[in-house]
DNA sequence: CGTGTCTATGTGTAGAATGCACATACGATG
DNA sequence: CATCGTATGTGCATTCTACACATAGACACG
């Protein structure tokens, strides 16, 4: 039963594009770059985030205009590329944040069926409505 | 700025294989077919479910070992492949709530840092660590 | 100088999930 | 028999993402 599939080591519950919601809202408040926005990330709830994964998000970001991007080479070490949230990207913040809400409260109807067992007065295995 | 992306009409937010605990559930409570649980996704937060999508998940479902499903002719109309939770699905369906959990967690976090702006006392849009 | 390490940014490729369009088939009704 | 509602399914393309690997600057150390 279940052997070569991921029905063993758990689900995967992240939603996708669920970096860019990430991002956005650490771009909000700071500027910041690739390699820093991956321990953010990191401390938000992915474990273990690739970089590549998160370099490309950003690229693709950037080229849907929600993020902008300047390279930074005052620093010491590599040079880093350093990325801004633009207005439009502010706006999609707030798309997703009402999107999230939503979903939420799919979750919360999902919770109450999960733990509350007998809401419905059924018997085991029919329905009729 | 983001035109061909989806930057525009809004994020999409659904978890990667949500439909599986909605269906676990669903068939926890009642036996159930494609068509039917069809209608249910959709009452509960998938808006236009595709029926490829939902039988193909089916399927795969039946492969994991997570349902079984038996042909059923005694009603009029066209044949229905009814669907049963094995007890890996309930254990299945344990693990899904577990992970979900956690996920709501992470979103309570967003949340925080969405609404709440001013937890951190940095300036505007620069941080030194 | 050469070698290694830490920081930093990427690419190549493959697999999984999913939407869209389309195909099939049964039964009832006119 | 044509058509509609029910019911199940396939093919194809796109998108997302995990994994592995590549590149390169700065700095320390012998």
């Amino acid at each position: 039963m279940a052997d070569k599939q991921e029905s063993k080591r758990g689900p995967e519950v992240k939603p996708r594009n669920w970096l860019v919601p990430v991002i956005l809202l650490t771009l909000r408040e700071w500027n910041s770059y690739g390699y820093e926005l991956m321990e953010r990330a990191t401390a938000f709830g992915f474990e273990a985030m690739n970089p590549g994964t998160l370099y490309r998000t950003l690229r693709q970001m950037e080229k849907e205009g929600i993020v902008e991007s300047t390279w930074e080479t005052s620093k010491g070490g590599p040079a880093r590329r350093m990325y801004t949230i633009t207005d439009a990207g502010e706006a999609y913040l707030d798309f997703w944040a009402k999107a999230l809400e939503q979903y939420q409260r799919n979750m919360d109807t999902f919770f109450k069926l999960y733990t509350g067992r007998s809401l419905r007065p059924e018997e085991n295995d029919n329905k009729e409505e």
